[in-house]
This record gives C-alpha cells, sequence and structure tokens, in this order.
DNA sequence: TGCATATTTCGCTCATTGGCGAAATATGCA
DNA sequence: TGCATATTTCGCCAATGAGCGAAATATGCA
C-alpha cells in the first residue's frame, strides 16, 4: 500500500508528469529538464528524487551530470505499469505536445553552455 | 492533462483508495463506508465527491440513501484503467485485507441502524 | 405540513507540499 | 591543491488538502 501510495502521490503534480513524459525518448540531464519546464533547478531535482523514491525513473551519475532515464526491467512492476499508464493517457495532450516540441530545441543546445547559463545565475 | 491529474490526485490518498478498494463487490451507501473507514461523514462525503468528479466512481441516488460502485463502460477509458490498475496493484494490500474482512461485518449490519447511529450522533 | 434522517456544504485548523534562493556537497580540471 | 560547475539539501513562505463539527440541503414518512 504505501509503495503504490507512493507512486500515485508522485503521478499527482503536473510538472512531474511533464518530467516523466519528457524522458520518453531517451535520458536527460537536470540541466535539460531545468530548461524544458522552466522551474529552479532545486525545484527540479526534488521533484525528480520524488520520482525516483517512487522508483518511476532511473539514476545515473556520469562525472558532474546526473542522467534520468526510465526504470529498467526492475522487480516493482507497479512503477513499470504506472509509466505506461502516464504515457498511453498523455499521449495526445497539449501540455505535453508543447513541451516535446520545446525538448526538440533543449536536444539542439549544447549541454555545457545551458547548465553553465543556469547554474552561474 | 488536466482530466487526468484529477485522476492521479484522486487516487493519491489512502482512504480514498479504501474506498475505492472496498467497491470491488458492488455498491455501498455513504454511512457503510464511514463504517468501513472510521472517518467522519463528512470527511467520507468529500472523499466521495473528489472520486466522482474524476470518473472513478459511480453515484446513485435511491432514497435518502446515495450508493457509490465503479463506474459503467462509458467513454473516460483512463478512469477505468486506472481503477483496474488499483485493483491489480493491492490485490494483496494488507490493509486492504483488514478492510475486507471489516467489510463483511459491516455488510452484516442493519443499514438504517447504521445510518441512525452515525447521524442522530 | 412538520419531523426524522441521509448526505452534502461550510468554516475552520493543522499538516503536507510546491516553489524559490542560498548554502552545502560532489566532481572534474588546471 | 584550488577553482569552476552540476546537483542536492536546507530554510523559508504560500498554497493546497485532509480532517472534523455544525449548519444546510434533500428525501421519506406520519
Amino acid at each position: 500500500m504505501k509503495d503504490f501510495l507512493n507512486i500515485t502521490k508522485a503521478l499527482s503534480d503536473e510538472n512531474r508528469l511533464r518530467m516523466l513524459m519528457a524522458l520518453r525518448d531517451g535520458e536527460l540531464c537536470v540541466c535539460q529538464i531545468t530548461e524544458l519546464t522552466g522551474l529552479a533547478m532545486s525545484t527540479v531535482s526534488k521533484h525528480l528524487s520524488v520520482l525516483y523514491q517512487a522508483g518511476l525513473v532511473n539514476a545515473r551519475k556520469e562525472g558532474r551530470w546526473m542522467y534520468y532515464s526510465f526504470p529498467g526491467k526492475g522487480p516493482p512492476a507497479a512503477a513499470r505499469e504506472a509509466v505506461a499508464w502516464v504515457r498511453r493517457s498523455l499521449a495526445e495532450s497539449e501540455r505535453i505536445a508543447e513541451d516535446t516540441k520545446r525538448l526538440k530545441k533543449v536536444l539542439a543546445m549544447d549541454v555545457t553552455e545551458l547548465c553553465k547559463r543556469q547554474c552561474g545565475n
């Protein structure tokens, strides 16, 4: 019950859903998600932590960068079912479509530049 | 997105999940759910309203009683998928098992007696 | 009509949570 | 080592939400 509640609570925030959907096509670092969502980096970090605690995303550290992605085929079936359900349900969402468009631009940017700009300020 | 968020928010509360699961085997009136959960009737009513707004339960009025049940096969697919997912995920939950046991006792009580006791006080 | 009763709405309090900026914690590079 | 930088943690504030009891709103019955 507790684990399941962790999942549903993690899914009950619009920005976290946006982040989940943004990971559809591969892993992203915190800077990229920050740029995409327009939130403060500390806020993004906290959201990602919530998603991670719920088992809805994977985290991989490479040097200074933290990459988040969808979970592999580990044991927590409920989490993967949840992600699949979210993807299906939000596929047509207008909000997500906007994000997808914006994500393309973010991916075209230089990641190092992105981070420098955000952290330096 | 908004509709979907309504669903995930509705699912992000333990007592609402308990109520959803309690409806597995048929409709219940507010008094019965109140007895089952041990919450105040006004609280139960609000929770049921949230579930209803999200399309996760049906409401049927019969005389003074309000019966809640699972939604039929209406258009909102996301809601029915959600309910199915909840049922699957919580089938083994200990908390739900306790509720199921308790629900048996509640169903054995006289509904009119139940309501009178709760409302009169 | 007037009264009992089943449910909902209202008003309030308390706890939780999202948001930010600043400080702290890695990590890589000169 | 010391500095730049990517991320997280901390401390705070504002908004949201769960909970209750009291009042309001149906509905049935005498």
